[in-house]
RNA sequence: GCGCCGGUAGCUCAGCUGGAUAGAGCACCAGACUUCGAAUCUGGGGGUCAUGGGUUCGAAUCCCUUCCGGCGCGCCA
């Protein structure tokens, strides 16, 4: 928790004042909630626009123009503002005095990696679960885009002010992991010397799987292979998934992914009581569970279909198509009942906003488990699903095979040792996580500007590299480090940035906190990378611009106002970048060679 | 059959929770290196926002119809 709050970014504060304008005219019952200030499309519509007389128009009773016209003679005695215009159908668009662009560039230097942090989530806890990969082998590619998405997305709501938990859900308890077991056996069985042929169908063939069994030999020697299966599974079980969590926690770490809790399915039921049991019966106990008989399947072959009366939790109530199973014919929990058991211990220690990240084939799930939610939590918490959608490999064009049997099976780990971490999170991340994503191995790792990661990092290694020749040639005015340099150049006369290039900078530069927010709020990290993307390339052809016209460079020799000025923005735009870039959990280097 | 996601320039994709004349990259055409890093930049052509209706001051965006593509549809996770 930061001591000092945040000075209230410009646009923030010009919406603050348009509502102040709008209430001295209409007084204070008017809802305002409707009324927002943003940068206009058309850059010659001025700095920003407010939307309030179209908003309110009709609950005041008047005309558009005419009550635009009205707030904006408020707006004409504000100090901050230059000029105040009537567009449209009743915009009403202002230009900003440029001593205000140099307030926000001052506050920029001053925040520094906090410019751009929000208090709107206000402290509420939020608990962010992704990449959930079972614990049965290694991560592919598919797992990485959830785990960068979740990852990328827990950052975001962190700076913009909620107490995020990254959480991770071990499915441990299922069928799948007694066959995990009965694999690893086979390999401990490889390691005692045996000849084990071929692995069986329905086994996982993987090589991953030799370590497991080469350590099951050191500890146990022969021991376990005398027993019956009921006595070495439960040993091979928890020594297979130890090792395949090791491996996980692994390949996310080699892509900058980290979670604050794993969370056991086996601990809900084998744990401290078997909460499973205890969140069904209480459910029953609200009429929420019964015993009843479902309707088969429409459409389909549903040849195996066995009409019999089982546990149902009631979803119907809770905007579910139809009431879901509980518990399989044998007895024990299907996973949708550690599920519901598993979201209960999120609300019960405390979360009201939920968000979960799943792979696109989860989509037929949302709807029982947000009814879910709302059941156990009396309607008090929320859960978002953020489904990331399947990511095709391809090289040069081609498809990449993805199949899992061994040999050409393509590893997440594989990849990220192939083109980087920063290649693959910015990648993943250039893309809306709702839309298919084709990742081209040989295209991320290209030095041109149609790769995004590198576009965006050189202009972080650009701006480096101004302040290398600026110190060369200017020692007395920058100081080494980035701190002390971005100290000293909150008192540069910032009054000497008037070109229009560089006014451009310094309005994209202040529009950060606004993205920020926004980004926050509609849980899409991919806004941030786009915005980086644009400030970037805004850098480059600024910084372009001062080869034809020398008097644009960065550095003027003979003018250290005005150099101080311009480093002052490059110093900016660096922040800027590096908090965008953090954000993704990508690096902000100072050079690209 | 039902549900979910998607359909925007030739291609790959944005479009700021409903704003003004719908944008970027690639590809194509024409330009800029005695450089604060040309791994960059400047300009140009290119659109029935799949379709038809509705809501309102205003729709790519919200609601409904149809078409096309992907995913899912008791006792897998």
């Amino acid at each position: 928790m930061r001591a000092v709050p945040h000075p209230q970014h410009l646009f923030a504060s010009m919406l603050a004042r348009v509502r102040t304008a709008c209430e001295s005219i209409l007084g204070t019952t008017a809802d305002l909630s409707r009324v927002v200030v943003e940068p206009p499309r058309d850059p010659s519509h001025g700095d920003m626009a407010a939307n309030a007389a179209m908003v309110l128009a009709k609950d005041a009773g008047q005309k558009p123009r005419e009550l635009a016209e009205k707030i904006a003679e408020k707006l004409r005695a504000d100090d901050l503002i230059a000029k105040v215009d009537v567009a449209g159908p009743g915009f009403i668009n202002f230009t900003l005095h440029p001593r205000a662009w140099a307030e926000e560039l001052r506050v920029v230097l001053a925040a520094g990696s906090d410019y751009g942090r929000s208090e709107i989530g206000q402290g509420e806890k939020v608990n962010v679960e992704y990449v959930s990969a079972n614990p049965t082998g290694p991560m592919h590619v598919g797992h990485g885009r959830g785990a960068v998405f979740g990852d990328a997305l827990a950052n975001l709501l962190a700076f913009a002010g909620y107490a995020v938990t990254r959480e991770y859900y071990i499915n441990d308890a299922g069928a799948q992991v007694d066959v995990l077991a009965r694999s690893a056996f086979l390999r401990y069985r490889e390691a005692l010397g045996e000849d084990i042929g071929p692995i069986p169908d329905g086994l996982y063939p993987g090589d991953y799987l030799v370590p497991v069994g080469g350590e099951l030999a050191a500890e146990h020697g022969a021991a376990l292979s005398a027993k019956p299966e009921s006595e070495w599974l439960p040993i091979v079980r928890a020594k297979a998934i130890a090792m395949m969590m090791d491996m996980i926690r692994d390949d996310l770490a080699a892509l900058n992914v980290r979670h604050d809790m794993f969370f056991s399915e086996r601990a809900l039921i084998e744990g401290d009581g078997d909460q499973v049991g205890a969140t069904i019966a209480s459910l029953r106990g609200g009429g929420e569970v019964y015993e009843g008989r479902l309707p088969p399947p429409k459409g389909g072959n549903f040849e195996d279909w066995e009409d019999r009366e089982q546990t149902l939790f009631r979803s119907t109530a809770f905007g579910d198509d139809v009431d879901r199973p509980l518990l399989k014919s044998d007895g024990s929990y299907t996973y949708f009942a550690s599920d519901i058991a598993y979201h209960k211990s999120k609300v019960d220690r405390g979360f009201r906003n939920l968000i979960d990240v799943w792979g696109a084939d989860h989509g037929g799930y949302i709807k029982r488990m947000q009814a879910a939610v709302k059941a156990v939590s009396a309607g008090k918490a929320v859960l978002d699903v953020k489904l990331v959608q399947l990511v095709r490999l391809l090289r040069a064009g081609e498809p990449v095979k993805m199949s899992k049997r061994s040999g050409d099976f393509v590893t997440l780990r594989e990849v990220v040792e192939e083109v980087g971490k920063d290649a693959v999170r910015f990648d993943m991340l250039y893309r809306k996580n709702d839309a298919v994503l084709d990742f081209d191995l040989a295209k991320v790792i290209e030095a041109t500007r149609e790769n995004p990661v590198f576009y965006v990092q050189y202009g972080h290694a650009r701006g480096e590299s101004i302040f290398r020749n600026a110190r060369a040639e200017m020692p007395d005015l920058v100081p080494a480090t980035a701190a002390e340099r971005a100290r000293a150049l909150r008192y540069a006369p910032l009054e000497k940035l008037t070109d229009e290039g560089e006014l451009a900078l310094l309005r994209r530069i202040a529009l950060y906190p606004r993205l920020v927010e926004a980004a926050a709020s509609a849980h899409e990290p991919h806004r941030v990378s786009f915005y980086l993307y644009e400030l970037a390339s805004e850098f480059h052809a600024h910084w372009t611009r001062g080869k034809d016209m020398p008097q644009l460079r960065f550095i003027i020799g003979n003018d250290p106002d005005t150099t101080a000025a311009r480093l002052a923005l490059v110093q900016g735009i660096l922040i800027v970048l590096a908090s965008g870039l953090a954000l993704l959990g990508v690096a902000a280097p100072d050079e690209m060679r």
